[in-house]
DNA sequence: GATTTTTTCAAACAAATGATTTAAACAAAT
DNA sequence: ATTTGTTTAAATCATTTGTTTGAAAAAATC
């Protein structure tokens, strides 16, 4: 294992994301990625157990990460009772795809539609090691949304942030389509403003019906 | 081509709209379809000419009434120069779902699969026939939300747009699984409702920042 | 430097894939 | 009854799939 040399192992994990971000999960064969890395086929399964595993540690890599800089960011909107605003709490879900990418060696656009994959396209259901940190993220963010709101129902609060969540992959998965789509009438915004717009967009989805007494 | 046995090509076409719904375009072979239709593999070939096309009319086939019924609604709400609300053209939007699966033989939970898969996964890219259709409805509807809210730019009736696109395919893509996630705490309302959630929080969305002069 | 461990590689594996061919079965029309 | 065009069926094709093997090469350890 060389310095000059990328390791086999994180060669073959990189190559594997940027093909998964391209075309999504099961359009990518071990040969697709192994023949773009310039490796042997054997070295996935010597290195990562089977085809399978190797794609679980694609959807681990960085969703792990997300998720705990997730809980951080909500458990600082809380600190001595204080009470979050659904806006910072939309930011507290939504910034970590900002913050992780920056950490990452990825391009923002390779980055963001691999997100998207893992979240709409999970291989096989969710990897198992992955389940307890999605549900501990549901959980505090559906408590934290219904102490911010709490005039809504937890029914509406969890179908909220299902919508939520549909704005997010969507935008990670599919925002640069609307280039080609509307031949750049969406303008060019950097991501920090595209989620300034997605937070403004589900902010005022959380809170619509407020006073109104629908 | 009896009266008592469905017609080979039909049951191919249902069978592989079941599949593609419970699995995924990606993860269907042709043998999956005809073990599952009880036909044989060259049926396939020879009614459809391939595995892509077969593919190709699966996504048609209700995608193309959907956007046509989108257009008819949408007609029918500007007629004699009357401006419609955003409220009214995200029913226009949307609604198509519940009119067309009512008029097919498939179960609202995997209709609405299927069409999420349609969104989400569109299989090597959308099939060129559709394409018209789907810039017909984008242009139309973005001119008519352009007037109904005449405070956004285009740009911002894009991007919500596009947030509302992912509400959508997300809600019908995974419409199930959030029951699942939280143990049937989000309550179990019908289509109609889950439908009004919907159009509750993206017309609410669209409307953001209206009036406080962003 | 010799030995042990780790890593790479070409080759082969069985299974599954989409597609094609050829012949048989079928229905409808003459 | 025979012909015609359409539909089904079994068998086979060439590829591609994920995985395994066993020996060579490289690196690490003693």
């Amino acid at each position: 294992m060389q310095a000059h040399k990328k390791a086999t192992k994180t060669l073959i994990l990189e190559v594997a994301e940027r093909l998964v971000a391209e075309r999504g999960f099961e359009s990518v064969s071990l040969r697709d990625i192994t023949n773009s890395a310039n490796v042997n086929v054997a070295a996935v399964n010597y290195h990562f157990g089977s085809k399978d595993k190797l794609f679980e540690a694609v959807q681990c890599r960085y969703i792990e990460p997300i998720n705990e800089e997730r809980l951080r960011m909500l458990k600082g909107l809380t600190l001595d009772g204080r009470v979050a605003t659904v806006r910072e709490i939309l930011e507290a879900f939504m910034r970590p795809f900002l913050t992780v990418v920056q950490g990452s060696e990825m391009s923002e656009k390779l980055f963001f539609k691999l997100m998207g994959r893992c979240l709409m396209d999970p291989q096989g259901g969710l990897p198992q090691e992955m389940i307890p940190g999605i549900k501990k993220v549901a959980e505090n963010f559906t408590r934290a949304f219904l102490e911010a709101a709490p005039e809504l129902t937890t029914e509406c609060v969890l179908w909220r942030l299902h919508f939520t969540f549909g704005v997010m992959a969507q935008t990670l998965l599919h925002g640069d389509l609307l280039h080609s789509l509307t031949d750049g009438a969406c303008g060019d915004p950097d991501a920090e403003d595209q989620f300034q717009e997605m937070i403004d967009f589900c902010e005022a989805g959380f809170l619509s019906g407020k006073g109104v007494g629908k």
